[in-house]
DNA sequence: GACGTTTTAGACAATAGTGTCTAATTTGAC
DNA sequence: GTCAAATTAGACACTATTGTCTAAAACGTC
């Protein structure tokens, strides 16, 4: 027995809506056993189970169980890396308060991308299971915190721009923007749980403030271009 | 090579020296393939093999495999709380350079703590297994970044009363010090390797730095003062 | 209703791992 | 050298899992 069904699936737009939902029922399921139980831990059967259909069904789409592994950390990057640009997008283009539009900002990043279940399984299968699968994950430094990484530099080089911020490492800043943000989140989703409303705002909150303190630009200097105040000494 | 077999251990009632070597190597040997295949994915005879001792000696020691596994957490716990505290007694009592001294210290920190083998373990498997064994990570909530986050806030409490720093929440900045220097890590360390000094060294710079943006005392500002404003340091 | 495809349940072999048991052997203390 | 404790190798029963195979059932389309 060869394999139509995934020519099939791939080329033609004859897709079965039955065949899809299939599909889409074990990526979901795989992608909580896998986070639950980790690689080795996780057993077709119960992703079956959870998926509800047969473990000959998983065995039909996907040749073997890293076949579904790979397929699955691939389905769940590219979900984060849409919900991730969706999310850029939302910062307003001309902020008329920083600290509240950069908090805002922060508390819609973290909801959606940082402790998200997709997040989570991202942040723990990466972890355990990186080091097996260099490469499939090497996309997710590029794509993920790396895109994450230079589209929020971007971002702080227009703030810097435009004469609300002021920096000359836009990557260190966006590095740091996000570990500040997750300083106070680890701690919660690490646990296991999900942050509550208000510990984001406050988690938010205390991020932008220290970012803000070490990057804002000097108050009432409302700076053009690209020259450097008298903020920092350029060290060694 | 994994023999430190001298050290004085835990006298457990009938304490002979083969039996404690033995303990030893069983532990780190552990340690090494829990951390490299995940609690699931290690099998008692790899650890046999790798400890160079009989799988039934395994079982003689710790009754099953779980039992093992939280022995073995609690070792590495305890490795690194004690040398936690021997890294934080060497930050000098009136430091000179604040950023010479903080940066120094980050990369002590960084380098006998975070980067570690310790460190990589319980990152790990406190990633993946914690919540099947919340009890068992509680205490490294508690006595890990916990106890390092309080430990750093004293010393911060320590710094601000001295007029070096200025700040109202020890424990939020001792996070956020701890968040900005694992910044320039993780991606480094997750993937799998450890940092060159080099990058120690500059991890360490850029967070120090950021950190004392955004927390030094203003210039020529004594002491005192438990109220900050929104004031940036111009520092140097 | 007929037909091709997909799905299903279940049996199946092969492999691997856990934890126990026993008997032989080593080890260290006296 | 003797003796007891520790260690070892090996066999063992038991369970779990992977991946294959087959024949029956469900599904969708015409």
């Amino acid at each position: 027995m060869t394999n139509p069904k995934e020519a099939a699936h791939k080329a033609t737009g004859h897709t079965q809506r039955g065949q899809c939902s299939k599909r889409l029922s074990i990526l979901d399921a795989a992608a909580e056993v896998f986070c639950r139980e980790g690689f080795a831990g996780a057993s077709i059967d119960e992703i079956a189970v959870e998926a509800g259909v047969s473990r000959q069904t998983i065995y039909n789409h996907y040749r073997e169980k890293e076949t579904l592994f790979t397929a699955v950390v691939e389905d769940v990057m590219n979900r984060t890396n849409a919900s991730l640009f969706s999310i850029l997008a939302t910062f307003p283009d001309k902020p008329d308060n920083l600290e509240d539009d950069l908090s805002a900002f922060a508390v819609r990043l973290a909801q959606n991308c940082l402790c998200n279940q997709d997040g989570k399984f991202l942040r723990k299968l990466v972890q355990s299971e990186g080091e097996r699968y260099p490469q499939l994950f090497e996309g997710w430094r590029r794509h993920g915190p790396g895109k994450i990484g230079t589209a929020l530099a971007a971002l702080f080089a227009r703030l810097s721009h435009g004469g609300g911020l002021q920096m000359d490492d836009f990557d260190l800043a966006a590095r740091q923007f996000l570990a500040l943000v997750n300083a106070d989140l680890q701690m919660i989703t690490l646990f296991g749980e999900s942050p509550t409303g208000e510990q984001l705002d406050n988690a938010a909150r205390n991020a932008v403030r220290t970012f803000l303190r070490a990057y804002s630009a000097p108050a009432g200097n409302p700076a053009m271009g690209a020259d450097n105040g008298p903020q920092r000494a350029p060290q060694a």
